[in-house]
DNA sequence: ATGACAAAAAATGAATGCAAAATGACGTCC
DNA sequence: GGACGTCATTTTGCATTCATTTTTTGTCAT
């Protein structure tokens, strides 16, 4: 068998404006309850491991369950939930190893965002990262970790951006999203001497980005998100206190 | 508001065998669907931009609306179709741009791989890229172009799963089906110049992966798939000939 | 009490039904 | 002859319904 389908429709507008990545979901119900969902789901709101209520979520929303499934399988996709056969959702509890594996994956993302940066960053983007870089060695020396961890968030998304890549920019908000549900329940505390090391990295990350160094920028990327991961995980293996170890 | 929901089920099995990735889709009849209609959509059977009719295809199924909606829910979070409102969903269309951004990626995903792999391949898959790659040389010797194509993904996949990271061959795993859609309609003959280039990058790349120069492999990688992209740009810059101009 | 078994209750997965919107056909008017 | 407006048909989006499966509850026997 080869096409049972004839060529209903004809292209329509070749060029649509390349202005946004794949997102009508606005407009639709189940487009609208897939955001709220994913935030729900993302902000931690439902304990990891858990079964996703349909129909508790239904009331909540005040839907009928078929966009709301719609939306489950798409987060399903995401790798937020999964799905058991027969036995409905579950949050996507994250083994030790599938954070390292995002982290690194995060990294290799944001390496790539760094080289492409350098090949379309203005100064003025420039001068807005270093600027948002002195904000951060603010936050660091007042020790206000809020503030830094912010600051330090929006340098990486600046450089995201600067990558000029909506496919790239997609791709990882969406695995940023799968590790700040981790964030969210256990919240991160840096320690002191990690806060030292980053802050030095950035200023090796600023440099080279002034150079336009994409090789060098993109190592240098790569290592400090390992950096990150490893920090992020030293915290992960202490005790989680709350989780209810198995019978 | 906080929480609705109380804590339903408490985590099951907190350790699962770390096996697989997301695919439980195998069992429900929306999975299967998926699968076989992401393969249908990627071997391009639907024209670019052509709407995806759901009555045909619950009928080519045997099956009712809802499953397909689902997974074409999902297919359009994957970025192969898009869903218009009130409009269902079409084929999408990748820009020259989107082509780009996607190759981008790719190349910065397959970069990453070379870099983690060098953590942690062994000899015995470095020999068996090896002969991989001396069979590609051979296909290169004959002008056997879909030998030559076939080797070269496998190559690129070695290293990809030589990168232990589940997640990471999942989303190039995505990546790569978006672009072999392209690859389907528009068949790539590679030019003669681009072989020789291309059969001389992969000898670098040989020779970082058995030094494990991570960062150097990293680079190859990426310029490699660069190059890639430049020619496979080159040949779509060709007219197309049968997408209609706008009236 | 504890365990096994059976029935009831609830939840899931998929099909069907229905209102609103879009698509296409046709006739009218300029 | 072509643009425009009206109406029938199709399609879409969501709600509802139905058949299974799972989970819980209740009962009984050991």
């Amino acid at each position: 068998m080869k096409s049972t389908i004839p060529d209903t429709g004809v292209p329509i507008g070749p060029s649509n404006g390349g202005e946004r990545q794949d997102n009508r979901h606005e407009a639709s119900l189940h487009g609208e309850i897939l955001l709220r969902l994913r935030d729900y789901v993302v902000e931690g709101n439902i304990p990891d491991g858990a079964r996703v209520p349909e129909r508790q979520l239904c009331e909540m929303f005040g839907i009928s369950r078929t966009p709301l499934r719609e939306a489950l399988k798409v987060l399903a996709a995401e790798g937020l939930i999964e799905l058991l056969p027969n036995r409905g959702a579950r949050i996507r509890q994250l083994s030790q190893r599938d954070l390292e594996e995002l982290f690194d994956v995060m990294a290799g993302l944001e390496s790539l965002a760094g080289r492409l940066a350098c090949e379309a960053i203005t100064d003025d983007e420039i001068a807005a990262i270093e600027q948002l870089h002195y904000d951060m060695y603010g936050y660091y020396l007042h020790r206000d970790m809020p503030g830094y961890f912010q600051a330090n968030q929006r340098i990486h998304e600046s450089i995201v951006a600067a990558a000029r890549n909506e496919t790239l920019k997609t791709a990882y908000a969406s695995f940023a999203g799968r590790i700040r549900r981790v964030r969210y329940s256990a919240n991160f505390a840096r320690k002191r001497r990690r806060w030292a090391e980053a802050m030095r990295e950035h200023e090796a990350i600023l440099d080279a980005l002034r150079r336009r160094a994409a090789s060098e920028l993109s190592d240098i990327l790569f290592q400090h998100l390992r950096n990150k991961r490893a920090a992020a995980l030293e915290h992960l293996a202490e005790p989680p206190e709350d989780t209810p170890a198995a019978p």
